[in-house]
DNA sequence: TCCTAATAAGGGGTAAAAAT
DNA sequence: ATTTTTACCCCTTATTAGGA
């Protein structure tokens, strides 16, 4: 009733899902390179040319295009991660850079109103060198900046993006350097690390993630 | 050697590719949502109770969760896409905080060495707006970033990232604004302030960012 | 009639359990 | 210890429903 047995090698027929050879597929995706879109003529030429039934080539390029879009989506999140990875950063040297700014303002009002005093050589204090003191909680305290909270929200965010993206994962300690300065309540939803799935799904796992939440 | 067990291979005699029907769905949603991976004893119940080949229940579940996971990846992106408008947002706070201490830095510094000045006239007077440069150079350009690597190449081809793109060069202004103090990295890098020594904040540009360390 | 989106199913590859 | 079975993943092919 359905499939002409014109250009079919195999049979067609029944739903025998063999995958084109090699040959074929290279001859479409180099097609779908110049033109990911072919009119029915193009396309019928192609199937004559590749043995396959016109309607083959016309999925076979939905399918593609269908595909493309799909991987596109993935690309798209990395290209985001990476501006949002670089947002980020450009956020904590602005950060600490407003910190320089503040204490040297205090410096200054000290200078204009005292002769001198050693408010200046507090800098440096918690901001210092190795990874995990990154989020020195409100640096800023000399002068109480109502932006004091955004440091651990954010990060924080970041760092689930992190978790639950990666693919391979086997790190699953640096979890306290941010688990630190959580020790708030605020940061309850941390408790779900442990269970995020790093093998594509989760697994005899049933506790939901907290992204599933709110579908 | 075959196998007589529930899942069993038998061919569909022919390829029902029929929808499974609205209630078949529903309950199959239902199940997915408390177990998506059902087992075997749990899916050939599932398969008596819908009048299903346990085979057709295995697959349905199996492309469930191919399904969800691709969703899962869409959600990810708005998810990140959210933190990412957060965090430009707070950026932008706290770089206009940034630009109202480096003018009563200036302020004070004038205040200490000359009597009087108008250092605080900076006008918003280049605003650009012109449209599509996502990787527009400037926003940081006070302290130089390593990661202005990102182009706009990889961008383009992006439908998702109109609005992405349009925020970030609607927090351009701004931008400019505040590049009017800082033409020259003599104010806006905090190099210059004496007292403080902030050479921690940008003497290794080049390190990597503390959390691609572990990705 | 073209398309897209959703989806059922085929088939290969693989890891772990079960059987030999 | 090895082979086989089983279940699952991924990717693919094909079908169906619906929109412009």
């Amino acid at each position: 009733m359905d499939i002409d047995p014109v250009a079919s090698e195999q049979t067609n027929k029944n739903c025998n899902k063999r995958r084109f050879s090699d040959e074929q597929i290279k001859s479409l995706e180099l097609m779908f390179n110049s033109e990911s879109r072919p009119g029915s003529k193009t396309k019928q030429r192609i199937a004559n040319q590749l043995g396959l039934h016109p309607r083959q080539v016309s999925v076979w390029f939905q399918n593609r295009r269908a595909r493309s879009k799909s991987k596109q989506t993935e690309r798209d999140y990395s290209i985001l991660k990476a501006h949002y990875d670089s947002l980020a950063s450009k956020f904590e040297v602005l950060k600490k850079e407003n910190q320089t700014l503040i204490i040297e303002v205090q410096r200054l009002r000290g200078l204009k109103e005292r002769p001198k005093d050693s408010t200046s050589d507090s800098a440096p204090a918690t901001c210092s060198s190795n990874g995990e003191s990154f989020s020195l909680s409100s640096p800023e305290k000399l002068i109480a900046k109502p932006e004091d909270y955004y440091t651990q929200d954010e990060i924080l965010c970041n760092d689930k993006f992190e978790e639950f993206k990666s693919f391979e994962q086997e790190t699953n300690n640096q979890e306290n350097f941010y688990m630190i300065e959580s020790a708030d309540d605020s940061l309850a939803s941390s408790r779900n690390y442990s269970s995020v799935e790093p093998t594509y799904l989760m697994e005899h796992n049933c506790i939901p993630n907290w992204w599933e939440l709110w579908v």
